[in-house]
DNA sequence: AATGCATTTAATCGAATGATTAAAATAGTT
DNA sequence: AACTATTTTAATCATTCGATTAAATGCATT
């Protein structure tokens, strides 16, 4: 981002559609597999712009991933932090910000999986993932109702698991599901509307206190 | 693969080398990001034999993917289609079978699911995905266990993604998960070889007909 | 040993790609 | 209008990478 002689639309505009541009591009096809000049082209700018106002494709890269984490979590983080609402509540909250957020960004799920498999270290130095989790009001309720034997005893890594995998997953695998099932994508974002009626309902399920032996 | 003047054991040996060595590259890289050169270095061969035995990049994936597809579903096929087992204990045999599978190759599904994102036609073409599930043994005893009430009303596919998304998230979402618990790759293995046991009982209070109203 | 085919090697090619450069165009300030 | 800093462009560089080639080596049959 060089220092601008005076704040000037067009600066703003060039910078930004650049990243508009990276990010649809990045999130399609991953770091690797995606060419500055795909980026270029797509963003209707000249190739050296990119190093121009981002230095290299590996600092644009950082600027999204750095953006996209933040939608992946922050949605969660609202959710977990939340004192004023019971642990179904918020399992139902998730669930419906989570999928409807997918719904609208579904190479989202694929994008921060694949990019953390190869380099987990650089993608995860930054974030305080445990106290994410660990450190919420959701934690606290958790480990409350769990006493109170509201619920059943499941540690909570499991229990993130489960409604990760549930809510989640279907997202990473759609091109597989769509094929299996025959569905177009409108009939695989309905399948999805449903499970965000339904997974509160099967997470209630297996936290029943009473149906574990 | 060259025409062989005898059957020669180190011509196999270098096939092979090169075939295991392939396995292991992309499986951990994917495609875009492995080079012929890391896979010869890796094969401790000659960069010209990967060429001369494989004629190319391409050719030598989709061989590898092949095969790696096969794994991927040929545990899954010899469950689904037991005539003899009940429905309980099929998902008893997946669950294990596939969990099992998975801490020994655990790139598998991201590798499967990150290839399939980046060239669904390339990879569902040959694939009879909807005939694997539909046409199994366990897609008529699932119809079945419905229709005498033994199990709730979820349409199959709802089905799929619950137990595929409780089985193979996990191993999709390592190295975020290993982060949030701060777990070692077998302390992690270890949350997994619960997941054997405690998936099938979840998946027997979800399909409980008796717990949705 | 001589022959013939298969395998292996070292060297190299051509295309693709991230990045840079120098010149041209643009826009704000005086 | 003249000046100055910024932005944009076209051309080019250096490196990487998949693939090929031609020569060398290995090995079985005769």
């Amino acid at each position: 981002m060089p220092k601008r002689y005076s704040p000037d639309k067009k600066d703003i505009n060039t910078e930004e559609k650049i990243k508009i541009a990276a990010r649809s591009v990045f999130h399609k096809k991953g770091f690797v597999a995606t060419r500055t000049r795909d980026i270029a082209l797509e963003a209707g700018i000249n190739l050296a712009l990119l190093n121009y106002y981002f230095r290299s494709k590996e600092k644009l890269f950082d600027i999204i991933m750095a953006e996209t984490l933040h939608t992946f979590v922050a949605s969660l983080i609202s959710v977990l932090n939340d004192e004023s609402t019971s642990l179904q509540h918020k399992v139902e909250a998730f669930t419906k910000a989570y999928i409807e957020m997918l719904i609208r960004e579904p190479e989202i799920p694929i994008f921060i999986m694949s990019e953390m498999h190869h380099h987990p270290d650089k993608l995860l130095a930054r974030l305080n993932a445990k106290a994410l989790l660990f450190e919420s009001a959701f934690a606290k309720q958790y480990v409350q109702e769990f006493e109170k034997k509201n619920i059943a005893a499941m540690p909570m890594l499991q229990f993130l698991m489960n409604i990760l995998g549930l809510t989640v997953f279907p997202f990473v695998a759609s091109p597989l599901l769509k094929k299996i099932g025959n569905l177009s994508g409108n009939e695989f974002n309905a399948l999805m509307k449903e499970r965000i009626k339904r997974i509160p309902e099967w997470i209630s399920l297996i936290m029943n206190p009473d149906a574990h032996p």
